[in-house]
DNA sequence: TACAAGTAAGTTTTT
DNA sequence: CTTACTTGTA
């Protein structure tokens, strides 16, 4: 008789065995890239060639070697795919996997930033502007500053406020950003050039901190404290970024910062897949990583797991017809599926019926609703869609496009609320105040200082505006009683919100007499969602930072179990996969988008359409209308989209739709 | 002088 | 639909 042998693991690397058998559920590629471990690497990934599932088995992996969860840090672009991520980790690991640390930049600098404020000298109770906060404050720096008002040629805040942030995030002077990217506007050079100091004088003042600020001040954080950065450092020994192609410069530079102690960083994306360069991305950059970590692994993942061939096909030849060639070229081999095709509509309505009607077929065919979405250019080009699908009940859910947070009743009932997280904050006490009846902005202006000054807001409100005979004081006074109110000890976040809408609501009813039941609504639910917060500064930093933007029939949604239909911007499809896939509007002067000349911008419109098209899984259907409105020419013929140009007819073959003869059906 | 109401023009994509 | 400027009113 033979003794059994018994293995002892864990002592020798070599005799390491792991839950997961990484081999056998990953092609080689995607086995290189999970099993490497110290250094960085870069991960060039095509559409649906299994990205995401190779970060998460990465991380698997790494914890399965012995990492700790909390010193693995995952930065993503949005919060949505963050928890997606750690949630297959989960799923993987279990309860192995909890503490990863995970976000989007933008969080993951607003909590390193609260924690060490100290050292870079702002307030720990900052405020975060958006990008409507912006705009107004730009025009509040101005007014103030008496600069141009007469003159109309003077650029709009939001232009202004583009200016400003595109210099900081491709890390600009105004005045070289002015020279290269807007030389329309060097006649106000100088004026620009004064506002942007201002701007940035005030929120230093107010403790403001915009979107760049919150990347800004985070990379001078690392850049001048080494203590920080080494702490963070030896925090986060494993950094993953996702989405790499539509990192901008300063983004780049954090990165580069956090791994610069240990240089394990692993970055995934795809330079055909960057569609952010509004935002300051160049899809170069992902190439330049290697310059930022010298010595990187570079692996390329090019099989598609996603797509049928003719999708694919589709994909391909839309990309191909680009200018500048692409790293990868994509393969599947996923044969079969219906072939995509190309529905010329008449007019914007039919094309919203067929797709209503294509989709309760699919329906019919057992498709779930849920495993379908609309895609489109820009969020207005649903409009349509979403009466149609109304009409039929269809349930959906819109993402992308027009956001709550920035409609003005949600912003003025958030108002109320950030003057009590942050009294300096002097622009939301602006809009408080310019709803009181019968104070405009003069008198609201004339008595922000005192206000912000004062110990107690409410006595400072009485007195600027409440004084006897003041035909305001009956207003004013239940603003002041609010302010107190919402400084009560121990109220929670919901609460607060009830009150702020109390006093608003006759308000509200006064500024929208047509749709303020609408907007009442809206407002409920935003209440719904307030419930879940514990602390008021949470909630407003994660309004301002991932806000609820999701709408079901054009009100804020609230979470749901309902199986629905998916209406997105393309934007925010991405990283997203369907069964089934609509893009809508594939006419030129919708997609690419018109106010798109520059070549550059018109292959960032492609790179677009190329994401589109490879988020469906089985079908595909490119619409377009051929009467087309617009409001400056009227109606006119509506082309196909240039983009399609280049297709092989068998790869896109071409549809009509017709009305029946038969009345009694559609 | 300051507020409110009314008019005319421009409207991408997101943290 | 929102912004910015113009006109009307207290």
């Amino acid at each position: 008789m033979t003794d059994r042998i018994i293995t002892l693991r864990g002592q020798s690397p070599t005799a390491k065995t792991y839950r997961i058998d990484y081999a056998g559920l990953l092609n080689p590629a995607q086995l290189a890239a999970v099993t490497h471990r110290d250094g960085p690497i870069l991960v060039v990934a095509g559409a649906g060639s299994g990205k995401t599932r190779t970060l998460i088995y990465r991380a698997a992996r790494l914890i399965e070697s012995g990492v700790a969860p909390e010193s693995i840090l995952l930065l993503t672009f949005t919060r949505r795919a963050a928890q997606e991520m750690l949630r297959r980790v989960e799923g993987l690991l279990g309860d192995g996997a909890r503490g990863i640390a995970g976000g989007t930049f933008h969080s993951f600098a607003n909590t390193v930033l609260r924690r060490y404020s100290n050292a870079i000298g702002i307030k720990p109770n900052f405020t975060i502007l958006d990008r409507a906060d912006m705009e107004d404050v730009i025009n509040l720096v101005r007014t103030r500053s008496g600069l141009v008002t007469r003159d109309r040629r003077f650029p709009k805040k939001s232009a202004i406020a583009g200016l400003i942030s595109m210099a900081r995030n491709k890390r600009r002077t105004i005045a070289d950003e002015i020279d290269i990217d807007y030389p329309h506007l060097a006649e106000h050079l100088a004026e620009l050039i004064q506002l942007a100091a201002g701007y940035d004088g005030y929120k230093k003042e107010r403790g403001l901190l915009d979107y760049d600020d919150l990347l800004d001040r985070l990379t001078e954080l690392l850049d001048r404290h080494e203590p920080v950065r080494l702490k963070l450092g030896a925090a986060y020994r494993y950094v993953m970024v996702d989405e790499y192609q539509d990192t901008n410069a300063v983004q780049a530079e954090l990165v580069r910062q956090l791994g610069r102690e240990h240089g394990n960083v692993m970055a995934v994306g795809d330079d055909a897949q960057s569609i952010y360069s509004f935002r300051g991305a160049n899809f170069r950059n992902i190439m330049d990583f290697p310059a930022l970590f010298p010595g990187a692994r570079i692996i390329k993942l090019e099989e598609n797991y996603r797509s049928v061939q003719g999708i694919l096909n589709v994909a391909n030849e839309v990309i191909n017809g680009a200018a500048e060639k692409y790293t990868k070229a994509l393969f599947t081999r996923r044969e079969g599926g219906v072939s995509p095709l190309l529905v010329r509509a008449g007019d914007e309505h039919m094309q919203s019926r067929f797709v209503a009607q294509r989709i309760l077929d699919l329906r019919e065919e057992g498709i779930e609703l849920e495993e379908i979405a609309v895609l489109f250019r820009s969020g207005f080009h649903s409009f349509d869609l979403e009466l149609e699908l109304q009409r039929c009940d269809i349930p959906f859910i819109k993402r992308g496009g027009f956001k709550f947070v920035e409609t003005a009743h949600i912003k003025d009932v958030l108002a109320h609320l950030r003057v009590v997280a942050n009294p300096a904050d002097a622009v939301s006490w602006l809009r408080v105040l310019m709803l009181v009846p019968g104070v405009g902005h003069r008198t609201a202006e004339r008595a922000i200082d005192g206000i912000v000054e004062a110990a107690d807001p409410a006595a400072a409100i009485t007195s600027a505006l409440a004084a006897p005979g003041d035909r305001r004081a009956g207003a004013a006074s239940r603003l002041a009683d609010l302010m107190t109110a919402l400084r009560a000890k121990g109220i929670t976040p919901a609460r607060q919100v009830g009150l702020v809408m109390e006093y608003y609501a006759p308000i509200l009813r006064d500024a929208y007499p047509d749709d303020y039941p609408r907007r009442q609504r809206d407002l409920d639910h935003f209440q719904t969602i307030t419930e879940r917060y514990r602390s008021l500064e949470s909630m407003l930093t994660e309004m301002a930072l991932e806000p609820p933007a999701d709408s079901l029939g054009g009100v804020l949604a609230t979470d749901s179990d309902e199986a629905v239909l998916t209406l997105s911007t393309i934007h925010s499809a991405k990283g997203l996969e369907w069964r089934v896939v609509f893009l809508i509007w594939v006419a030129d002067g919708r997609f690419p988008a018109p106010q798109g000349v520059e070549p550059e911008e018109i292959e960032e419109e492609r790179r677009l359409m190329y994401v589109a098209a490879t988020r469906a899984r089985d079908e595909l259907y490119f619409v377009y209308p051929i009467y087309m409105f617009d409001r400056a020419v009227g109606y006119t013929m509506g082309q196909p989209s240039r983009f399609l140009d280049s297709l092989n007819p068998e790869t896109l073959p071409t549809a009509a739709l017709e009305e029946s003869d038969d009345t009694s059906e559609g």
